[in-house]
DNA sequence: CTTGAATACGTTCATTTGTACGTTATCATG
DNA sequence: CATGATAACGTACAAATGAACGTATTCAAG
């Protein structure tokens, strides 16, 4: 069993910059981050280094900056997220968070459209 | 604005039995629990007072007992978790939520004929 | 009415989280 | 090569959270 400690919400926000950058130094994570969320760059180092110490990212050392990567799937990570959602709200069960988002997200015509595109192509992959 | 504080995680767990037995005591609660999930009277009892002092809950008294049940719709709450979720981990965009679910939770057969069944009765909605 | 069991309500306490500081090490530039 | 800027690393600290305790109340059964 992966013991990971879950990611707070802050740490969340960090890891997902890096996950969109590849590999990031402190100061890039602290550039990338939107303009109106004003972190400290010591607060942001923290933030990365817990993120370290929980198993999510590693780094490597270029001169005297580390450089943060993924230690594990960004995908998995988001998976498993989206996992602990689905049980912590909606009992595990997929259908009914589909039908609150359905009722309560007021999707676009065009998303409506892409959405049966996707549910389309998957019935035909699952009859190979 | 609301500025109800967040709900935590074992608060969320605790107010989603209330919500399920519409109202509810400690101890109908605490019954209500999952076998495994074994918390004290007392821990069930400050999760309900937490609940109502944040204005999740509110209490209406029978003989000793308090009585909990919702100060705001569950509905409502469900829909600001799931917003605050989908901002977290998708931006807000409802479209690649979907579609992680779509690739990553197989979905049964039947499963998918009712989503795409909720997606039609959308459209035709749409439309009025 | 007395008393024992169950409650309410205030309190506690360790851990996690959000946020940042101080000190030491290190690079790059004069 | 001295020195100023910047980074790493350890440390700090308040607030939130998970979990439960102590004491004062209150009902219900003898």
């Amino acid at each position: 069993m992966t013991e990971r400690a879950p990611l707070a919400r802050s740490e969340l926000e960090i890891a997902r910059i890096v996950w969109n950058l590849g590999e990031a130094t402190v100061r890039q994570v602290l550039e990338a981050l939107p303009a109106e969320r004003e972190l400290d760059f010591y607060t942001v180092q923290t933030y990365l280094r817990r993120l370290k110490s929980k198993g999510y990212l590693e780094t490597r050392r270029d001169g005297r900056n580390n450089i943060y990567s993924p230690a594990i799937q960004p995908g998995h990570v988001v998976k498993e997220i989206t996992d602990d959602f689905l049980h912590r709200l909606f009992d595990g069960e997929t259908l009914p968070l589909f039908q609150h988002l359905i009722e309560n997200q007021d999707l676009s015509r065009g998303e409506i459209d892409q959405l049966q595109e996707m549910l389309n192509r998957l019935k035909k992959e699952e009859g190979e």
